[in-house]
DNA sequence: TTTATAATTGCAAATCATTTGCAATTATAT
DNA sequence: ATATAATTGCAAATGATTTGCAATTATAAA
């Protein structure tokens, strides 16, 4: 049983194909996804559910998200790090620390910083 | 003739009531709103129209936007600032430099940085 | 190792933010 | 004043995401 396989029982849910499938994508190709790119590589799955385990694997922090342009990305690996976004194509590069030189392709830049959290009401 | 409506005029686009309604409220209300929040303080404006010129005024750079949980909002000043959201309720408060004693309002927190700009291909 | 049951799935339809097409209206240059 | 192109409002489309519900399935207990 994988890492997360038991992260999902421990918690007191099932371990569906679904549930694996998706996983496995998320292994495969290392890079924030959206649900409709991963029902692109698992068309067998409805994408209800591909959204529907998102979510449940987002809440148990067994996955992480990231919203870019009106978009959900999903990603296992929790390392922060950040984007640049192209503000006519949406064209998106990441910024791993290591690449900072990446920026010099870009003009006329800005930025946002989002932190989220839980506040005192929700906590 | 305001500022604002000098830009519209010098790029060529007509001073029209819907234009300078938007630009008043978001001047009255000075905290960044998304298009629904300005059809309730406009609701004789159709929402379209108000969807319509906000990105106008956008691409002219005479509001900005920022995307809090896929909602996309719009002020006038460009100044960077930025926020913290709660991950369960979605409750978001701005974090200008004087107030980031705010944060202790939050737990669990993480972030994401998105810096936009125009690459290479679009500029 | 069956079986009961609650969790999960797939499908259809709903929802929410935003966009598009088009005919009617309006701001502006002449 | 008026011609004309820009802009508006309305209806309908779109794209991401959610919800309701009946059918299916993983799992815990017999």
């Amino acid at each position: 049983m994988t890492n997360q396989e038991l992260k999902l029982k421990q918690a007191g849910f099932k371990i569906t194909t679904p549930r694996q499938l998706i996983l496995e994508v998320l292994k495969k190709y290392k890079t924030p996804l959206s649900a409709k790119q991963i029902y692109q590589y698992l068309p067998q799955i409805d994408l209800v559910s591909i959204y529907r385990n998102l979510k449940l694997l987002t809440n148990l922090k067994i996955i992480f998200q990231e919203i870019i342009n009106n978009e959900t990305f999903y990603y296992l690996d929790k390392k922060i790090h950040h984007h640049i976004v192209c503000q006519r194509c949406g064209r998106t590069e990441c910024l791993p620390c290591n690449h900072k030189y990446k920026i010099k392709n870009f003009t006329n830049i800005s930025h946002q910083l989002i932190l989220s959290g839980l506040c005192n009401h929700c906590h």
